[in-house]
RNA sequence: UCCUCUGUAGCUCAGCGGUAGAGCGGGUGGCUGUUAACCACUAGGUCGUUGGUUCGAUCCCAACCGGAGGAGCCA
């Protein structure tokens, strides 16, 4: 990665922490800019630790008291105050980097006083959380969210270079794709008085959506394969590590699809993604496995380098039932699998990435395509250890008349999925898709074990701060 | 929504029916090519809120508020 054409565009020229650090030559004279994580005084000369946030190592520079600025800049320079240092990159006389920079001018561009909260030892997630604001210039949340933004990228070219086209699903929807959660309402405010009923803005009830999976539907019958990757919102008053109210969900829709591609392409999809990680984000990566979890890259690796397991609902059911194991909750056909019962399967029976498939229509929406046997739905969810539920998919129900007895069934009006239905009604295709929780991908990837802390300003109930 | 745990210094925590302590961080001084540096000194808290029990509550009880974990639901 190359960061020489950004560097054009900005309007104080400087010279990336990760690139100075990354050279094979001593890169010579520089400007870096950033914020101090901890300054060593001597009575000749400050040992400064910059971080920019292009990477998760800080530079040492070195500044001697007698240069241009020091009283005036590197003096009152406390931690998370933030510099501009000119000097000169040479190897390091003291062990521990390579490379450092001999400063020859510092200015300080902010101060920051003594109750700057972020002291250079850890601190716990949960505080972290009260600084949202300030958390990305701790080693864990600067390296938490490089990651995102790597994975975003990795997804969109996961699906570029597939041929699916991206689609904008809209935020405000007036379908409720069933099953799907409770939803906010979107109404106008005039001064405190919610307005609803005729005086609806869009003339009927409005949400914010829940999944752009109907919406996705459509595009997919039209451009073949397409995928969404844009925020959700449930309204669930659920308080868990794995749960916010605005999170980001990535839905593909392939046409003349059926389930088993689909969960190629889902399985594909992972390993993909979990590759590019290790690839591009190895240092990151390995702060994690240090501090989070130890056993991080090791997994991310037999989740690379081997092929996940697949089982029917059914196989489960059978397979939890002769574990041995006692479960608090029932194994049953019939009955959703709990948290239990799937760690059960990809943490001690399979130990990696386990899909389940063909569940039992009863237990799924309206929209999964009804299998020959009459009992179960071509639905599958992919499960990964710690986690659980990373992705939940199905192949569509394509035939009309099938379609309209399963709104009847789930006690649904047909009248409120007219434009769904129309696919059926016109050219229809066996069609299928899933949903990739963005955030859980990230927790699995990074080891981090709380939602909140892969959002950079979560939302969850009663909590909407900075 | 349900169950469990929790709230004491800026942070992480200890503590006790008689109104509080440590480590780190902060400040000051010293020292050193330092590495979450080191040494000395120092400041800092109506013990989440409101009631109750008690001669007396930070401690016991209740409610409320906040935080965390789990369940359900899901991604």
């Amino acid at each position: 990665m190359k960061f020489g054409r950004w560097f054009r565009y900005c309007v104080m020229p400087r010279t990336p922490v990760a690139e100075i650090l990354r050279s094979e030559t001593p890169p010579g004279a520089v400007t870096v800019m950033g914020w101090v994580r901890t300054k060593r005084d001597s009575k000749a000369f400050s040992f400064l630790e910059i971080n920019d946030g292009s990477c998760l190592s800080n530079l040492q520079v070195v500044v001697d008291a007698a240069i241009a600025g020091y009283d005036e800049a590197v003096v009152p320079a406390r931690t998370g105050a933030s510099l501009v240092i000119q000097g000169n990159i040479v190897e390091s006389l003291g062990k521990g980097q390579r490379w450092e920079l001999q400063a020859s001018k510092v200015e300080l561009l902010g101060g920051a006083p003594e109750d700057y909260p972020l002291q250079k030892k850890g601190h716990s997630m949960e505080f972290m959380r009260s600084i949202a604001h300030l958390r990305p210039r701790s080693n864990l949340f600067g390296a938490v969210f490089r990651v995102r933004s790597r994975m975003a990228y990795a997804i969109h070219r996961f699906f570029q270079e597939r041929g699916f086209v991206y689609v904008h699903t809209p935020i405000i929807t007036a379908s409720d794709c069933e099953g799907a959660g409770e939803m906010f309402r979107v109404v106008t405010m005039d001064g405190e008085v919610v307005k609803t009923g005729d005086e609806e803005f869009f003339a009927k009830p409005t949400y914010l959506t829940v999944s752009g999976q109907l919406e996705g539907e459509t595009f997919a019958c039209a451009l073949s394969n397409i995928y969404t990757f844009g925020p959700t919102f449930r309204a669930e008053n659920s308080h868990t590590s794995r749960h916010a109210s605005e999170f980001w969900m990535i839905e593909p829709e392939m046409a003349f699809c059926d389930l088993m591609a689909d969960m190629d392409l889902a399985e594909a999809m992972i390993k993909y993604l979990v590759s590019d990680a290790l690839e591009t984000c190895i240092e990151d990566l390995g702060f994690f496995n240090q501090f989070i979890d130890k056993g991080l890259i090791e997994r991310l690796e037999f989740v690379r380098d081997r092929s996940f397991e697949r089982v029917t609902y059914t196989e489960a059911v059978e397979l939890l039932k002769a574990s041995g194991e006692s479960f608090e909750y029932p194994v049953e056909y019939g009955l959703n699998l709990q948290s239990e019962h799937e760690r059960y399967l990809t943490e001690k029976h399979f130990r990696c990435p386990t899909t389940v498939y063909n569940y039992p229509k009863e237990i799924k929406p309206f929209y999964m395509r009804k299998n020959e046997d009459g009992k179960t739905v071509a639905a599958m969810d992919l499960l990964v250890p710690g986690i659980g539920e990373i992705v939940g998919g199905s192949q569509r129900e394509e035939r009309l008349e099938v379609l309209l007895a399963n709104l009847k069934d789930h006690g649904l009006e047909e009248s409120g999925y007219g434009w769904y239905v129309d696919l059926r009604r016109y050219g229809t295709v066996p069609h299928a898709g899933f949903g990739l929780g963005f955030e859980r991908l990230l927790m699995f990837v990074t080891g981090v074990a709380n939602i909140r802390d892969v959002i950079p300003f979560p939302r969850t109930p009663g909590v909407a701060d900075f």
